[in-house]
DNA sequence: GCCAACGTTGGC
DNA sequence: GCCAACGTTGGC
C-alpha cells in the first residue's frame, strides 16, 4: 500500500511551477542533509508513495500541490560538486553519505497555508507541525491525507 | 533580522 | 560516551 509524505521546499530553491515545468515534470530531490529524512528515502520511500509538495520559508508557507515519489533513490550529486551550497567534503563516491530520489508532479493545488493547517483539528496530530519540528520529509497518516484532501477541495 | 529549537561536531 | 559549542531551520 502507497505511504504517503509531506516534503519541504523552499520555493526559491524549487517551487511546485518549478516541478511543473521541469522536464517530465519530475525534479530530483536533493540537498537533504539530515539522517532521518536521508533515511526515510533510503529505506521507507516507495514509487508511488503520496507526496504533500510544501513550501517553506517563504512569505506564504504552506501546501502548494500533490507530488508521487518516482523512485530513482541514488547517491545526491550536489554532496559531490565543491561549488554547491550542499557539497560535503566528507563524502566520496565510494561512500556517498547523502541519497536523493525523483519526485514528479501529480498536479498543483490552491495553496493551503501553515496558519490554515494549524487551525484545522483534524491535522493536530500531523508530524510537520509539531512544535520543533525541523524534518524535511515527514510521514503523513491516511487519515492526515485524507483531512488535508478535504481541506483543499472547499 | 530575530530567535527558539534542534542536530551535529569534536575535545576530553 | 558526554556535553558544550556551534550551525541550521524556519516561522514570524
Amino acid at each position: 500500500m502507497a505511504q504517503h509524505w509531506l516534503m519541504k521546499s523552499e520555493p526559491d530553491e524549487v517551487s511546485i511551477d518549478d516541478l511543473a515545468a521541469a522536464p517530465r515534470q519530475t525534479v530530483p530531490w536533493t540537498g537533504v542533509r539530515n539522517y532521518q529524512a536521508r533515511n526515510f528515502m533510503r529505506d521507507q520511500m516507495r514509487p508511488g508513495d503520496d507526496v504533500l509538495f510544501y513550501h517553506s520559508s517563504c512569505p506564504e508557507p504552506g501546501i502548494a500541490g500533490i507530488a508521487k515519489v518516482a523512485g530513482g533513490v541514488a547517491p545526491d550529486e550536489t554532496q559531490f560538486d565543491p561549488t554547491s551550497p550542499y557539497f560535503d567534503p566528507k563524502s566520496t563516491r565510494d561512500k556517498p553519505r547523502w541519497l536523493q530520489i525523483d519526485v514528479t508532479l501529480a498536479r498543483k493545488t490552491r495553496l493551503l497555508p501553515l496558519k490554515e493547517m494549524r487551525a484545522a483539528p483534524s491535522l493536530a496530530t500531523m508530524r510537520v507541525l509539531q512544535p520543533g519540528n525541523r524534518l524535511s520529509i515527514t510521514p503523513v497518516t491516511g487519515a492526515e491525507w485524507q483531512a488535508v484532501l478535504a481541506l483543499l477541495g472547499r
